[in-house]
RNA sequence: GGAGAAAUGGCAGAGUGGUCGAAUGCGGCGGUCUUGAAAACCGUUGAGGGUCACACCUCCGGGGGUUCGAAUCCCUCUUUCUCCGCCA
């Protein structure tokens, strides 16, 4: 959610950044800054209606200790005429407020500087790729080498749960394990502190990373409950410092933490959801941090190099991009994107995505500095994943499939224990 | 799941209808003293809205109500603690 402060003193520079995402939100911003003087304006009736109403009551109280009944019983009904307008004044209040809010949740967090505009995946710029030999013929996809090894069953998975929850078997399991703990461990050699959060959040959690309530439909709701399961762990670990004044010397914070994800994914069809490349459940490894608005975007590079490291250790072909204004998600400032190359499939496949928030999350969650000179400021919230496992896994087995087996990388080996899937 | 108790500022903890945004202690910050530190003493110390700055307004777990007036009374939700039951 943005400031309504900023978007008054930098209109248009506002409504061009946000231009890039190719919807013109000028109207819905100048409604809001109108909606905003409104605000103001009924908010000091209101102050000055409640001020006289305290002046009255204190005025009561003084003269019923003194005995003054009956000029007490004059005030009394001051006072009472006072109420209907007061009244009539909080609803209003609220009314506009709400309308306020609900409006500024609609904008999109305004794109950084360096975000080209663009329509959509199409244009997003590539800022870094390995090189890909393209000359592997017959290579087998990895939803036929998972029946063919058993170590990834989907039918199983359908039987159980329905499309989209694998079941993970043998070295498959075990794979998916040293995974989470090789990703996990490079984090933390990084000095990310690990997390185990809880996988269902309530509403409020929700709001405040940007899930709720734009994204409502994507997350699964226990209706019983009120609770939300989590697409991502961006979402509590990221609410840990919801409603949360951090002192300067508390930053940075930068935490990691492994869970499941799970995803409706309401409206996705075709190749794209084929074998592991969309879930309903899948396990992820994040980074979060919080940090000083002035350091949040060499933190963001920071985060950019570290993934890169974890997949070069992986060996696996792989490409950054800098996301264009059209495909940037709602709430950043700022995204790469990690894709590898999945050679038997012949695509590109997204596996981490690592994003600038500035302030906008921080807004919603009230996660505040105290610079301990009296100025308090909104912090700059980032995460990133580092990674997420099933496209990952189906790269590794696809890329790395042999006469005998599938070869595992170097780096993973003290992790699985064995060196070969065969 | 049943029965009871509770939720107040960074923490502890008073306050049960009237100048209470809230005593007191600890902690934090500033100062005096000291070569320096500790101790002692003095001062200061919540958040949000609003304003050029004041004024002013809101907030005592969340929401609603009673009253001229609510931290204090009532309803409701949430959370915590104690006891019983169940249980990985």
């Amino acid at each position: 959610m943005l400031q309504v402060s900023y978007i008054k003193d930098n209109f248009s520079s506002v409504v061009s950044n946000l231009n890039k995402r190719n919807i013109d939100f000028s109207k819905q911003l100048i409604e809001i800054t109108e909606l905003d003087d409104l605000r103001k304006k009924i908010q000091s009736e209101y102050d000055s209606i409640l001020n006289e109403s305290n002046t009255v009551t204190k005025e009561i109280g003084i003269l019923f200790k003194s005995g003054k009944s009956s000029e007490a019983e004059e005030l009394k009904s001051k006072s009472i005429s006072l109420k209907p307008k007061a009244k009539e004044l909080h609803e209003k209040l609220k009314n506009v407020s709400e309308e306020l809010k609900l409006k500024l949740c609609s904008i999109p967090n305004i794109p950084n500087d360096l975000v080209l505009k663009g329509k959509n995946e199409q244009d997003n710029e590539i800022i870094f790729s390995t090189e890909i030999s393209e000359n592997i013929k017959n290579l087998i996809p990895h939803w036929d080498l998972s029946s063919k090894y058993n170590i990834i069953d989907f039918d199983l998975g359908n039987k159980i749960t329905g499309a989209g929850f694998p079941v993970y078997k043998n070295k498959g399991a075990k794979l998916q394990r040293s995974l989470i703990n090789f990703f996990l461990d490079k984090n933390i050699s990084k000095g990310y502190n690990e997390i185990q959060p809880p996988l269902l959040v309530n509403e409020d959690s929700g709001f405040g990373t940007g899930q709720l309530p734009d994204k409502e439909g994507q997350m699964y709701h226990v209706e019983n409950d009120n609770l939300y399961l989590i697409p991502t762990a961006e979402v509590p670990i990221t609410n840990i410092y919801r409603n949360s004044i951090l002192k300067i010397d508390d930053l940075p914070i930068k935490l990691t933490g492994y869970t499941p994800c799970f995803r409706r994914e309401a409206g996705s069809y075709g190749s794209d959801v084929r074998g592991l490349n969309r879930l309903h459940q899948f396990d992820k490894v994040e980074i979060v941090r919080i940090e000083c608005p002035t350091k949040s975007y060499q933190v963001l590079d920071d985060m950019v190099e570290h993934v890169k490291s974890i997949l070069s250790d992986l060996e696996l072909p792989f490409r950054i991009l800098r996301l264009c204004g059209g495909d940037l998600g709602f709430t950043s400032a700022l995204t790469y994107d990690f894709e590898v190359y999945s050679k038997a499939q012949k695509k590109w496949l997204e596996v981490s995505s690592v994003s600038n928030f500035e302030s906008y999350q921080s807004n919603r969650l009230k996660v505040r500095i105290d610079y301990g000179d009296k100025t308090k400021k909104l912090a700059h919230t980032l995460n990133g994943s580092a990674l997420a496992l099933p496209r990952i896994i189906a790269a590794l087995i696809e890329n790395n499939q042999t006469d005998k087996g599938i070869t595992i990388p170097k780096a993973l080996h003290r992790y699985t224990g064995f060196k070969i899937i065969d």
